[in-house]
RNA sequence: UGGGGCGUAGCCAAGCGGUAAGGCAUCGGCCUUUGGAGCCGACACGCGCAGGUUCGAAUCCUGCCGCCCCAGCCA
């Protein structure tokens, strides 16, 4: 590519590229590549590896490949590469024509492997997995060749052959690399490239029942492809020098592998082992519960590719294991929705108030605005009539000094609306309050002169009589600590679930909400931001999840 | 105790020998018909610790300490 544009906000990765760029070793071309393996959905994690491996393409004006690292077809399979592909597009990146899957260089690979066995460099082990795994040595003790070491390069060729015809059973044989089994990176010690696994996958069917290891797959993928930078989790540092091995032996274009701290958010479980369980366990609703921490699942919930991305963008990219605070990627969407999202009112908990002074039967519309972020947008017009709801939590019989709220004797701002005054208060026989009975000021109208007089609160409302009922699902965090490993000695991860971490409500919204579109997000004025439901929302009976919470300063300082 | 990494604020993260960017969080104030948003301000005499080199060190050297990863025919 020519002229590459050198970054301006800056990380290690980029640097290596600049001094790539500098030296000329990949004549300024920058093509990067995104290798999931199909064996789950993919999760924010994920979203951090594809913001940094498209985003870096693009910058450098480069191009980054979508590969299926599909080498064990046991774990793989198509729903996963179909909600895979779908999760990247939803957050805005097009890998074109290039959709790669490893398991279209098996033969390739097979080709490679007879070369390394021509060379010397391969052989044929007839070890089981426990005599390897004792061959291998221990961390500080050198392992021991393997007795088939030595076989010669015919025997070798001709067992390798009949491994791939079907002629052994599983796991009887394997086809090892012959690097050095004194290395003290166990990596390097007699790696094995090929086991035999009658297995079906989902690409290549039955056509082969020996399969590449990672190790043995993924650089010479890389390579094949063209890649100049395969950029990795820090845990694949130590298979570098392997990485590099094989590319070296083959004599094929050499990639530079490139690690980076995977992410890590507070009150997150980030492992697919973990993401597997609570879904087959259901614990949670599919891999779209919206409490999940999956791409799906945070679509589903409300967030948006833009603020994903942006998150991406702040955490970083480095080699220090950190953990983001959850009020990062809260602050993300938070600030996308803010911008974008359309206010409306919906009470969550209901508490009837009767404007006395008001005419009963009588309907007036009121005019709100969409958003106050966005002009154009425009104004809607809400319904007010003589009997209300308001939030259950905005009136006090008894407030503090601080509530700005409701109170006996006190005056409040309806939003859009007029300013209203608490007379009475109507309590049942248990002594638990039903109704607030109110006067309105007419002449507080939004827009009259008299609507600018000083009231400490502005509630938001919904008419009694026209608001439509909607299904509200307020998520909080899925595990109550931060650090859901965390846990008391014998038990697991579960044992950290929250268990309020739903809660399914019956709210009144008002009635401009009755046909909202799935995936559509609003945000609730004074409550928080709410996104329709793609699953279990009806033309006429919406359902809405909450997304996130407004910041709420009120409730801070009412916790001191 | 072999090898590979990493330590800069509560959480991230720039910095690359010339005297500690930025974001989130937090705390003040202003403004506000969302206790939202916005705006202004505060927030490391200090860069894991200890020595050394230098006119000058988070940056270079030495030695410690702490944390993470590796003994799958998973990726």
């Amino acid at each position: 590519m020519a002229n590459p544009e050198t970054p301006v906000q800056t990380n290690f990765v980029k640097q290596i590229i600049n001094e790539h760029n500098k030296t000329g070793r990949f004549a300024n071309r920058v093509h990067t590549r995104f290798p999931p393996e199909p064996n789950g959905y993919l999760h924010i994690g994920h979203a951090k590896s594809i913001c940094l491996n498209f985003g870096i393409a693009q910058e450098y004006g480069g191009q980054c490949n979508l590969r299926f690292d599909d080498t064990n077809p046991v774990k793989e399979d198509v729903e996963y590469v179909d909600s895979i592909k779908e999760d990247i597009r939803w957050l805005g990146f097009d890998w074109e024509d290039r959709e790669y899957y490893a398991s279209d260089y098996f033969e390739t690979l097979y080709e490679y492997a007879l070369t390394l066995i021509r060379d010397g460099k391969a052989f044929v082990c007839e070890l089981t997995a426990e005599e390897i795994r004792q061959y291998r040595g221990t961390l500080t003790e050198p392992g021991k060749n393997s007795p088939y070491r030595d076989r010669s390069v015919e025997e070798n060729l001709d067992l390798f052959q009949r491994m791939r015809s079907g002629e052994f059973p599983d796991g009887s044989r394997t086809l090892r690399a012959k690097v050095d089994m004194a290395s003290p990176n166990l990596n390097m010690r007699d790696p094995v490239m090929y086991r035999i696994l009658r297995a079906h996958h989902h690409r290549t069917g039955d056509a082969w029942c020996i399969y590449p290891t990672y190790d043995w797959a993924h650089g010479q993928s890389d390579s094949i492809e063209g890649i100049t930078h395969s950029i990795c989790t820090l845990e694949f540092e130590d298979h570098r020098p392997l990485y590099d091995w094989y590319v070296d032996q083959l004599g094929i274009h050499h990639p530079q592998q490139i690690e980076f701290a995977r992410l890590n958010v507070t009150y997150l479980v980030m492992s697919k082992r973990k993401l597997l369980r609570l879904v087959q366990e259901g614990i949670v609703d599919g891999w779209d519960d919206p409490r999940m921490p999956t791409i799906s699942g945070l679509r589903r919930r409300g967030f948006t590719p833009a603020s994903v991305r942006d998150f991406a963008e702040r955490v970083g990219v480095a080699k220090k294991e950190s953990t983001i605070d959850m009020a990062l990627l809260e602050h993300c969407v938070r600030e996308d929705l803010n911008a974008h999202a359309w206010r409306v009112m919906g009470v969550l908990d209901p508490l009837k108030v009767v404007i006395t002074n008001f005419p009963e039967g009588e309907t007036e519309q009121l005019e709100a605005v969409n958003n106050p972020e966005d002009e154009s947008s425009g104004v809607r017009s809400v319904p007010f009539t003589r009997e209300l709801y308001i939030e259950r939590e905005d009136f006090m019989e008894d407030p503090p000094g601080k509530f700005f709220r409701l109170a006996p004797g006190r005056e409040v701002r309806l939003r859009y609306a007029y300013i209203i005054k608490c007379e009475e208060v109507i309590k049942d026989a248990d002594g638990s309050i039903t109704e607030l009975r109110c006067t309105y000021d007419a002449e507080t109208r939004s827009g009259m002169p008299q609507a600018n007089r000083k009231v400490k609160g502005t509630l938001h409302w919904v008419s009694a009589t026209e608001a439509i009922e909607a299904e509200v699902r307020l998520y909080d965090q899925l595990f109550s600590k931060e650090d859901p490993g965390d846990t008391d000695e014998g038990l697991d991860f579960l044992s950290n679930l929250n268990p309020d971490s739903l809660q399914v409500i019956r709210a009144m919204v008002e009635p401009s909400l009755a046909e909202a579109m799935p995936g559509k997000h609003f945000q609730f004025e004074r409550k928080g931001y709410f996104t329709v439901d793609t699953r279990y929302s009806k033309p006429g009976t919406p359902v809405f999840n909450r997304t996130v919470t407004l910041r709420d300063t009120w409730a801070k300082v009412n916790k001191q």
